[in-house]
DNA sequence: GACTGAACTATACC
DNA sequence: ACGGGTATAGTTCAGTC
């Protein structure tokens, strides 16, 4: 039978002690296809240099004796090949050790003691890695397919029936066709309980959306008229069953939640242990099977669990405005829509008339769930097709982690041996290790500044890994004709002239990134679009996986080389900036922002290409933008300039304002928006003298209590368990505070409160700290003295001094009345 | 008990 | 445990006078 086929998921079983790939996926007709195929399983055996041939074919004989018998299951080695391999661009001589079964292969690497074997290597992908790897059946693509309809076979132990698919076959051959058009099926779900911790109350109501399906499944009735989207089941156990009958019957491809890893569907699976149902899920009515340890993962045979919250964190979190990843902020952000206005209560203190909104809560949830997977979807699917690992593990794992998979399903090009993942020991030395010397920021003087022009180098680090050629597999003990070097920490490093693989496929990244985001300008669509940045997370994240204690090649030499020569780009291209006697205003690891002068723009880029056309390597230097004015304050103690704080404005008056209070989520409202004000003002008018006068308003409102307490909640994030705190702090309080009054709270949370008057004189913030609903009236003069004076205090100080005077009178005439 | 610098903590920048 | 280092700043803590 011939067959058109895309992968989605990816799983293995083993049969009479052999592993068998699992493959699921569409057909281009829609129809639910599962592919059982086998691979040779093996690890390498690097040899040490120069030995003979006849030694080399004594140990082969030997090694071909190996068999195992561990874990109930016989394990031997099959056949044994020597190749010429490469391992971290050396050649070398390496045996190709056949096994039995993959998971007895780091048990075959530990039979492989003898003193001829230097290294043993690959045994620790994980099947379905080495799998796609070896038979390139990449997820995301099709291919054309023939094989063995298996029909109630009793081939692999009647694996067919049991599996609810539309056919199952055995793979005999396959290739690559051309991209068609995918319509997975998507179904978003989302589930309503009465307590947060799991499975500690009862789930209420499970909502499911898909684009043609809209459902509450609930066992709270109500008297009310039921909407029409609302199905009542007789209780939770009922409930559960109906939910898993409805996946059933829709069949998803892919099933969606919202930080579903670590609540609902573990949520589920524990209700349904309870109720003593079978949250039967799987296509082959398993129950979801969940990951140890604190990053939970919940896996659906056949059915991708995708929990959308983990992929919005490494692929959007860092370009978001969002303060927290919380769906209503994600959703408000990427689909301009909301939760549904509805103070969750528990189940029994909610009126009769409430529950109607309680559903359309529910149902809301799953809407905007489903929203953002279809915004996202075809970024994931680049994501996917880029790093070559089921989108299970792309949709989760994190950007140093995808990095490492695109290295690994690249290697071959190379002819290049894995190398291995460090151990627990190494992992705990490596995390011991001294920090190198990173980037180089400059001190700015304060000031108000018109004319500002602000250049960066185009992916910096990934550019400088690429030009000097910079990994672990090129990094030298010893310095070799014409290596590239540079001195940092006291130490010459030195990087071999050939170029090694990790730079080369860095490159190769950057040309394609450069090449979507042309082809974008030209023709935008969003599988452009997200290619594009797909490649452009990868670049960037590769000077972070070099230097991260986790990764396969991890080499703190060549981070440490990174900051090195990063840091010497653009002291030089400062110098060069200096030469033509420009004012440099202020700079940070890879930008640079200078005065324009009397310089036109078009002079300015002139030079901008002039500075290009004498950079090493791939460097490159952009135009980050002209602005109209900019403004660099003084550090809170002293007179020096604030690194990583200053705000700029350009023609059309937008602002970019970077570090400032305004910017941080732990500093109150009014605060951040006054301060956020002034800025704008200034920088508009280009004088203080309307923002002063607006700052003296807003003080006196203060101090007549006019303003809204909503407007002075401070937020803290919890950044681990209440008890292990050192230092007691105000948010700290605030979090016991809620412990005590039973409101769940959480390592991770953002905490409430506000600075409240107090009878006595209390000395300590945290003694005056109340929770947001708590009675109080607002301390007048922390909040001036601790929130409105310091955000605004040290931009007007860039002002001539009777401007700082009247302030510093202002200052001690409200803090006199107390 | 007031003062002061160190330690702890959160958050931002690139 | 699930990129890196640089930097500001508030608050508490512990020691000194």
């Amino acid at each position: 039978m011939k067959l058109d086929f895309i992968p989605l998921d990816y799983d293995y079983f083993d049969f009479e002690g052999r592993n068998y790939a699992r493959i699921i996926g569409r057909d281009s007709k829609g129809k639910r296809i599962c592919v059982i195929d086998s691979c040779p399983v093996y690890l390498w055996a690097i040899l040490k240099d120069g030995l003979k041939h006849e030694k080399i074919n004594k140990l082969i004989k030997e090694i071909e004796k190996i068999e195992l018998d561990l874990k109930g299951r016989r394990t031997k080695v099959e056949k044994v090949e020597l190749h010429e391999k490469s391992f971290l661009g050396k050649k070398v001589n390496a045996l190709k050790v056949f096994a039995t079964n993959y998971k007895d292969l780091h048990d075959v690497a530990d039979q492989l003691g003898f003193p001829e074997i230097e290294k043993r290597r690959g045994y620790d992908l994980g099947f379905i890695t080495h799998y796609i790897i070896e038979k390139k059946i990449i997820p995301m693509h099709w291919y054309e397919l023939s094989g063995e309809v298996l029909n109630n076979s009793q081939e692999f132990g009647g694996i067919d029936s049991a599996f609810d698919v539309d056919v199952c076959i055995k793979l005999e051959s396959f290739r690559a066709i051309e991209d068609k058009k995918l319509n997975p099926k998507f179904l978003a779900y989302d589930i309503e309980t009465d307590e947060i911790k799991l499975g500690e109350g009862e789930i209420l109501m499970i909502s499911l959306v898909s684009d043609s399906f809209r459902k509450v499944i609930t066992w709270k009735e109500t008297k009310h008229k039921k909407p029409e989207y609302v199905e009542y089941v007789k209780d939770e156990a009922e409930l559960i069953e109906k939910f898993v009958k409805y996946v059933g019957d829709i069949s998803p491809d892919l099933l969606v939640g919202y930080s579903s890893d670590s609540f609902d569907l573990p949520y589920l699976k524990a209700r349904a242990e309870k109720n003593e149902v079978n949250l039967s899920l799987g296509l082959d009515k398993s129950q979801p099977k969940f990951t140890r340890g604190i990053n939970i993962t919940g896996k659906i045979k056949g059915i991708v669990h995708i929990d959308i919250l983990k992929f919005i964190r490494t692929a959007y979190s860092q370009y978001m405005q969002s303060e927290t990843l919380s769906l209503n902020e994600v959703a408000k952000e990427f689909l301009g829509d909301s939760k549904k206005d509805f103070k969750i209560k528990h189940s029994s203190k909610i009126g009769e008339g409430d529950w109607e909104k309680y559903y359309e809560y529910n149902l809301h949830d799953s809407i905007l769930t489903f929203g953002l997977f279809e915004k996202m979807w075809p970024d994931m699917l680049e994501f996917t097709k880029i790093m070559q690992e089921p989108i299970f593990d792309v949709s989760r794992n994190g950007m140093s982690k995808n990095v490492e998979s695109y290295i690994l399903h690249n290697l071959e090009k190379f002819n290049e041996i894995p190398e291995k993942r460090p151990m627990h020991d190494e992992i705990s030395e490596r995390r011991q290790r001294e920090k190198y010397e990173g980037a180089f920021v400059f001190e700015p003087a304060p000031g108000l500044y018109e004319d500002v022009v602000m250049f960066d180098f185009t992916s910096s680090y990934g550019s400088v890994i690429v030009t000097y050629n910079l990994s672990k597999s090129t990094f030298l003990e010893k310095p070799e004709k014409d290596s590239y070097n540079i001195e940092t920490g006291g130490k010459k490093l030195y990087f071999a002239k050939e170029i090694g693989f990790f730079p080369e496929m860095l490159k190769e990244i950057i040309e394609k990134r450069k090449h979507y985001k042309e082809e974008l300008k030209h023709k935008p669509d969003v599988i452009k679009k997200a290619r594009s940045n797909a490649f452009k997370l990868l670049v960037n994240s590769a000077y972070g996986y070099q230097g991260f204690f986790g990764a396969r090649y991890y080499c703190p030499e060549a981070a440490a080389a990174s900051a090195a020569f990063a840091r010497k780009a653009i002291k030089d291209t400062m110098e060069e900036i200096n030469k033509q006697e420009f004012k440099i205003i202020y700079s940070d690891t890879d930008s640079i922002a200078f005065l324009r002068g009397k310089k036109s723009e078009d002079q300015i880029l002139k030079f901008l290409k002039e500075l290009n056309s004498n950079l090493p390597g791939i460097m490159e230097l952009e135009l980050e933008g002209f602005f109209k004015r900019g403004i660099w304050v003084t550090t809170r103690a002293g007179t020096a300039g604030a690194k990583k704080k200053y705000a700029l404005i350009d023609k059309n008056n937008k602002l970019k304002i970077r570090g400032f209070e305004t910017v941080r989520r732990d500093w109150c409202r009014l605060a951040r928006e006054v301060q956020n004000r002034i800025i704008r003002q200034i920088l508009e008018d280009g004088n203080e003298k309307n923002a002063l006068q607006y700052v003296k308003e807003i003080i006196k409102k203060l101090q007549q209590r006019k303003i809204n307490k909503e407007d002075l909640i401070i937020r803290t994030q919890l950044k681990k368990s209440i008890s292990e705190y050192k230092a007691v702090s105000p948010h700290v309080i605030a979090a016991r505070k809620m412990q005590e009054r039973e409101i769940p709270v959480s390592q991770g949370n953002l905490v409430e409160y506000y600075i409240a008057e107090t009878k006595e004189k209390k000395k300590l913030v945290r003694e005056k700290v109340k929770l947001p609903d708590e009675a109080g009236e607002y301390n007048i003069e922390y909040y001036l003295k601790n929130q409105i004076l310091p955000a605004v205090e040290n931009i007007f100080q860039i002002f001539n001094s009777d401007v700082n005077d009247i302030i510093k009178d202002k200052k001690q005439t409200t803090l006199g009345d107390f």
